[in-house]
DNA sequence: TTAAAATTTCAGTAATTTCTGAAAATTGGA
DNA sequence: TCCAATTTTCAGAAATTACTGAAATTTTAA
């Protein structure tokens, strides 16, 4: 099977950055070659097309499902396994988005609100605490305002983003309306 | 020095999550270190503290400062250098997302224009150039979207974000004003 | 129920990353 | 300028992570 140049660069690409987005050389290889390929693929197409072993495969697989990143399809007539992932970008960034919060974000709120909660009255002051506070603050806001973005759907998001700091206007706007509410 | 257990565990935490966050352990616990630290602290401080080699700390303080996180102080007659951070969490998460944009995003985002400037007629239909550019225009979208929001003192990006979904009526709202421009 | 096909597991090895101590380089006061 | 204090660099060691092949397990068609 000839693989075409650009088609090389985008594999080889995503394999050098798969580190930086938390996942390891080979993960990203197979994700990357199942976003740009039409047609899924088996395990031994994909073992093939990257020059890994089978059972490297198999790990890695198993690794993007645990992403929720993956689709299995059963062909007809065929006992082998294939995969693909969404056809729907915005569906994979999405998830890929979420699946990291779970995994960055969601571990360091529950430890912060857990020394919180076991706060004790000589550290009222303690400006550790005050900062583990305002640190905490930040990170429920953030992830309640992704998660309220995940409601949306693609359309309206990508309307949103292009609107960009043009928000900033409806909230003044908003603001006399409203006579502020602040 | 006596360490407070609940800022143990907040630092002990930060080593652990680190390599999640595409920093080392000892970085991410420097950086945690500097966090909770009311006072600046100089290499050989954070490097009992943390118990680690005073070249670790040299290289871990030469890593956050190529991330913009660290203030560098001087302490009159006294020739050590001393380190803190923003005491501005909001601050510390800008610059985050700034330097993790330009890590794990921008790179790809100028491989993809690369690949998409070159393409040939013959790939017009290419399921795989079509997947690229898609993609492109996503991650695009979401840089600009950032690069704006960076734009809005904290204040306005908070107000914004307890908003969430909510900027969906005002959009609505907008669109009736505006007679749908779509 | 059987057995071939397909997949997964896992122990050992390979590759990569992180850390240290020693040495080199830099800095700043006298 | 000198020299002691401080910081940085870097080669090798230690620790961690990734990968492979062989064996075990699971699946499914007959």
């Amino acid at each position: 099977m000839q693989i075409p140049s650009h088609i090389h660069s985008f594999i080889q690409h995503f394999g050098e950055m798969g580190s930086r987005w938390g996942f390891n050389r080979t993960v990203s290889q197979i994700c990357a070659l199942l976003v740009i390929s039409e047609e899924p693929l088996n395990a031994d197409q994909i073992s093939e097309h990257l020059s890994i072993s089978r059972s490297n495969v198999s790990m890695g697989i198993k690794e993007l499902q645990s992403w929720n990143l993956l689709r299995m399809i059963s062909i007809p007539g065929d006992r082998k396994d294939y995969f693909t992932t969404s056809d729907d970008i915005w569906e994979l960034a999405r998830t890929l988005i979420e699946e990291r919060r779970k995994r960055e974000v969601d571990p360091t709120l529950s430890m912060l609100r857990g020394l919180l909660l076991q706060r004790d009255d000589t550290q009222e002051n303690d400006y550790a605490i005050n900062r583990m506070q305002e640190m905490h603050d930040l990170i429920e806001l953030f992830v309640s305002w992704f998660t309220d973005m995940q409601s949306l759907n693609s359309k309206r998001l990508k309307k949103l983003m292009k609107l960009g700091s043009g928000v900033n206007k409806v909230l003044d706007m908003t603001d006399k309306l409203a006579g502020k509410t602040s």
